[in-house]
DNA sequence: TAATTTATGCAACAATGTTTCATTTAGCTC
DNA sequence: GAGCTAAATGAAACATTGTTGCATAAATTA
């Protein structure tokens, strides 16, 4: 698991530091995505500042990516695949629980590939669920 | 135009307040959606609070739905169908430029109807696209 | 270990979300 | 139109989240 972690930034360029490795080695342990409130939970007391520097650094260079999940609480999860940085390939469904309020990533459903209207580009295309999760039903 | 704000008002069981008709009429004359930050902009000076109030009943009566587009920030827009209180008939995808901000929807591509993961239940699915829209291009 | 580059922690502030409560107002009745 | 009643407003206050600048501490590298 910490050698996992360690791998996972030292092959991203990133420099092993006590928040980084806490907050990655939680992600590792997750299956759901998180939101920065979450992690201080999970994290006891931690710098709200430098947490919020730890995932937008992680975000950059391509270690977890936002999950869009409809709600106003930005959320992060793993990135599964190898992606560099800033250029992420997750383009695997989200799905929201409304009941427990967990967002978790469904590799198994890709975002579809639909025709831009006229006049517009598209470059990224995302598809989310909301229900109720295997647990709570 | 104020006639058919008034009635909208009326027949989702509102009260004709000033707030209430200036910022339906606003939406009337919008194509796409307005977070609330966009909505004091331009309103001039109103009551935030009560702007926000103001939404939430909109979106609770079925007169206007939350646009998600991936941004952290709320952004609403009407209801092209009847919706009633409660229950939301928008399943269209939601369009955001990268460049200018806006968000708008798009009536003609509907969210993909996917088979939910075995134990899961789906409830509502959103499509979101990112991009150029047709003025940025 | 020293030098250098980067990350951290603190202070401070902006934007947004939300509740409480006294006051005002819309819509109804007479 | 005046009065009544339920609802909406506006002010204050507070919580949460997002964000930057800067001095200090720590991680790499040589």
């Amino acid at each position: 698991m910490t050698a996992n972690a360690q791998h996972l930034l030292k092959s991203h360029q990133l420099r092993l530091t006590d928040m980084r490795m806490k907050v990655l080695e939680l992600f590792l342990t997750r299956s759901e995505a998180l939101s920065q409130n979450d992690l201080e939970q999970h994290l006891g007391k931690v710098d709200r500042i430098t947490l919020y520097r730890t995932l937008r650094t992680f975000e950059e260079q391509g270690l977890i990516h936002k999950a869009m999940d409809g709600t106003d609480k930005q959320k992060y999860a793993l990135c599964q695949h190898d992606c560099g940085q800033g250029a992420h390939y997750d383009h695997h469904a989200h799905f929201h629980c409304d009941t427990c309020g967990k967002t978790i990533c469904v590799e198994a459903i890709a975002a579809p590939v639909v025709a831009a209207p006229p006049g517009f580009s598209v470059s990224e295309t995302h598809l989310v669920m909301r229900g109720q999760c295997d647990q709570c039903n």
